[in-house]
DNA sequence: ATGACGATTTACT
DNA sequence: GTAAATCGTCATA
């Protein structure tokens, strides 16, 4: 079924609820062909702006990268890493602040299929689990096909690529086992109180992590 | 113009 | 556990 868009006004909240907020949340990619996508959020990590050592937008900083971060709550932030890498991001708070969510792992619902054929590359398909398609944030976003194109969507919008819906009794479900809380992981070099800030938001339930 | 460095993943020892 | 893969971005000059 099509969940429902999630609100805006429920994404535009400092980073810390807002990652907290969208565990339980569905992820949905649409593509080329009436194929859709999609997964229920059950890892997040909170970035929270100016303020925030580990954040791309530390110190205020602008560049042409980080951009959609300061849009308005529910636009896209998808970046490049590693030389080889995208993740994603929710940009939640007010428009201008440069806070967002990195999500971080999926539990697939539909597509499963597609998801292994993004994720498997030179392997065979038939050799990933279904906890290693989305278990890691460039996981997902090979996964679901999310790339530099969808930098700045609207994941608000019904006819965008990628969208954020909220069906309640998934919500539910998957927030049912309870929500633990940890530092973030690979941000090593933030230096305190940010290595240490208990940012990252986990399904305690879920094997898909 | 140049160089250091990733909000990671994978394969290998 | 360790290391390679791989290149856009950003700060410095």
């Amino acid at each position: 079924m099509i969940p429902p868009l999630i609100d805006r006004d429920r994404l535009a909240v400092d980073a810390e609820t807002c990652a907290e907020r969208l565990i339980g949340a569905t992820l949905v990619r649409t593509l080329p062909g009436n194929v859709r996508i999609s997964g229920v959020i059950v890892e997040t990590e909170a970035y929270c702006g100016a303020e925030d050592r580990a954040a791309h937008t530390f110190e205020g900083r602008r560049t042409p990268r980080n951009e959609s971060m300061y849009q308005r709550a529910g636009t896209a932030y998808v970046y490049f890493t590693y030389g080889m890498h995208f993740c994603m991001n929710v940009v939640c708070g007010d428009e201008g602040e440069g806070v967002a969510v990195l999500l971080r792992a999926l539990e697939p619902v539909e597509g499963i299929d597609h998801m292994r054929a993004h994720r498997a590359g030179k392997r065979d398909p038939a050799s990933l689990t279904e906890r290693d398609l989305c278990s890691g944030p460039a996981k997902l976003c090979a996964a679901l096909r999310v790339d530099r194109d969808l930098d700045r969507v609207d994941l608000l919008d019904p006819v965008s690529p990628l969208t954020l819906g909220l069906d309640q009794a998934v919500y539910d479900e998957a927030r049912r086992g309870g929500i633990l809380r940890t530092p973030r992981i690979g941000i090593d070099s933030a230096g305190e109180p940010w290595v240490s800030a208990p940012l990252r938001f986990v399904a305690s339930a879920s094997p898909f992590v």
